[in-house]
DNA sequence: CGGTTTCATGAAACCGGTTGCATAGACGAA
DNA sequence: TTCGTCTATGCAACCGGTTTCATGAAACCG
């Protein structure tokens, strides 16, 4: 029994059987495709009926062994499944097809080493890079970008064209909304330490902490995730804060939950900030949260690697998108203070390693 | 000021240049990647160590080219932001990873004319495709079946290897759970038309409620969403029914917002049920919900379509995966019959077209 | 020791396109 | 009429691998 997949063997038409069907060159059929302009009106005409009543499709892995241009890019994030990351995956895919490239994708799992065999692998089929959150070392994205043409997501790298999405004002502000109810003890649950959004949030909220006099309670955890986030809730009690902000709208979840199963009304008790504005809405109640503007970061994140695989010189580009604060109902004038105000703070919070 | 790619000009080493560098030819050195069996011990460790002294890394293009097989699969799916997909896809790209192939996504935007589309352009440079929940007809399936490996998640077509979820069972035991709690009517709140997925949990939950006595109201939605469970809270609420099975866990999310918004308490006043898994630990409060296992799905997809791929004949091969259904708790005993038991349900429900 | 096998390797064709260069014919100018 | 241009097309090399086939050397055998 022969396969079941008729044109994997042959069948399918080659740049050959059309220029023999056409009686012209392959050269001939070439051009037709990709410089109509070099040749006359009728034979491309013809070249391009002939193809068409044979069924042919140029061959895609033929045409980027011949040009050097695969027409493919690569997305790599550190997890597919955290919304944020999702969303812009999806605008950047839609992005990347509507300029005739395929997509292909790296799920590197948080951790470095995966993300670095990732790019080896691809490297060889793909004409570009987009790396959102990496979290690998600068010296070695600096290599890897100087084979290919490279474009980074939420990382500030010089000489690489870089999309920022800029939450550091957006947390400023969380802050002063989050004083001027009243709160003098905050924490923020503190994303992966290798990257840079987090540096940005957390330097944005002790900051601003600083300036109106609140005390900031920072809480390290294993990684962005509900489970991480609900885990982190025991040290939120004990640290005696009123308030929290989460490196993202999933750890706020798990904050929830856990503050939940503790009994602790939110926002009565407690109040919570996210980030995202993916997940945000759909919480109950509703997540007060910095919105991100997620796909629109996929998208131009794809169009600043269009235009770097153009050649056009976009090597410094650093193109910073603006977040906004969206206050919608976890956050709330704290609770009276009671009697323990805790007081060993930094002692027994600050297990975050390096 | 010539390209900041070095070796996307030149530079990156070909089996030309390690051929020279270990004096032996170039079938020699693509021997001893491929059949190094072939070749004595000592070639092979000195063509390696050329190889690695040069940083040579075989080209895929040039490999898929010659040999047909390009070492890619595509993934297809109609929201990549919609967990099961994103856990299935996370599944899926990690086990081609370990498998040794790469993985393309295509998001269809449950899009029947560009997931067509899709499977169009990715033809040329995959091996196999895995077509989730796939919006097309089944002629149009077959048809680009016939040209390459095939795999279908919860579709259930004859002669294609497929995996499917078996939700059915479990929504069957989530009518009798409901049923035991004493609710008698109780609505289905549907997912795409299309979808073997909501047929299959739509004839569960009808036939087992038949069985039980109880009145099911079918409620038609625009697209598996958290807006659109929002938005289908109206007429749920207009059948008076007092519990809801959800098509998925993100519509039970829109559900459960939409109630809340009209101070209706799960699981007090109202029951929910969901499906998939991955959503319904991180609600609050915890939904009952089906056990879909995502990202199991994803990785047996991939080995179904790596078998179909290496032509062992798995034509027909039909996995079916078990779920369970998980009690949380929005579900519990519904709240005392009140006066205003609606009875014009058929009427303004059914407005779902074919 | 001649003849047959086996083993390791190289030469060259091939996969399916693209593109630099050559050329034939048409056309315009002198 | 002759020469120079320009246009449309073909030839053949090339992209970077894989694989068939041939060949020389070594091993084996009676």
């Amino acid at each position: 029994m022969a396969s079941r997949h008729p044109d994997n063997p042959r069948s399918a038409p080659t740049i050959r059987d059309v220029a023999d069907a056409a009686k012209v060159s392959r050269a001939t059929v070439s051009r037709a495709f990709g410089q109509p302009n070099l040749l006359s009106r009728e034979t491309v005409a013809l070249v391009r009926a002939t193809a068409e009543r044979l069924g042919y499709v140029p061959n895609p892995t033929a045409r980027a062994l011949s040009t050097g241009r695969a027409g493919n890019i690569a997305l790599v994030v550190p997890d597919i499944t955290n919304p944020f990351f999702a969303a812009m995956m999806r605008g950047g895919q839609a992005r990347a097809r509507d300029q005739g490239y395929a997509t292909f994708i790296g799920d590197s799992d948080e951790a470095p080493e995966l993300e670095d065999m990732l790019l080896g692998k691809l490297a060889g089929q793909v004409e570009g890079f987009i790396l959102a959150s990496s979290r690998l070392p600068s010296g070695r994205i600096l290599e890897h970008a100087r084979r290919r043409p490279f474009v980074l997501i939420n990382r500030d790298l010089h000489n690489i064209p870089r999309l920022l999405v800029d939450t550091g004002p957006s947390y400023a502000q969380a802050v002063e909304h989050l004083a001027s109810l009243g709160h003098r003890t905050v924490a923020y649950v503190a994303g992966p330490t290798r990257s840079w959004s987090n540096r940005q949030r957390y330097n944005a909220t002790v900051r601003t902490a600083r300036r109106l006099g609140v005390e900031v309670v920072r809480i390290a955890t294993s990684r962005p995730s509900f489970e991480a986030g609900q885990a982190s809730t025991d040290e939120l009690v004990r640290a005696g804060v009123t308030a929290a902000l989460a490196f993202d709208d999933v750890m706020a979840q798990g904050i929830m939950a856990g503050l939940a199963g503790r009994g602790i009304s939110v926002p009565g008790d407690f109040s919570i900030v996210g980030c995202d504005g993916i997940l945000a809405p759909t919480f109950y109640p509703p997540l007060t949260s910095v919105e991100a503007h997620c796909a629109e970061a996929g998208e131009q994140a794809v169009d600043l690697l269009v235009e770097a695989m153009q050649g056009n010189a976009s090597a410094g580009r650093r193109i910073v998108l603006a977040t906004e604060l969206v206050i919608r109902t976890t956050t709330a004038v704290p609770p009276p203070r009671r009697h323990n105000k805790r007081r060993h703070t930094h002692a027994n919070i600050n297990m975050e390693q390096s």
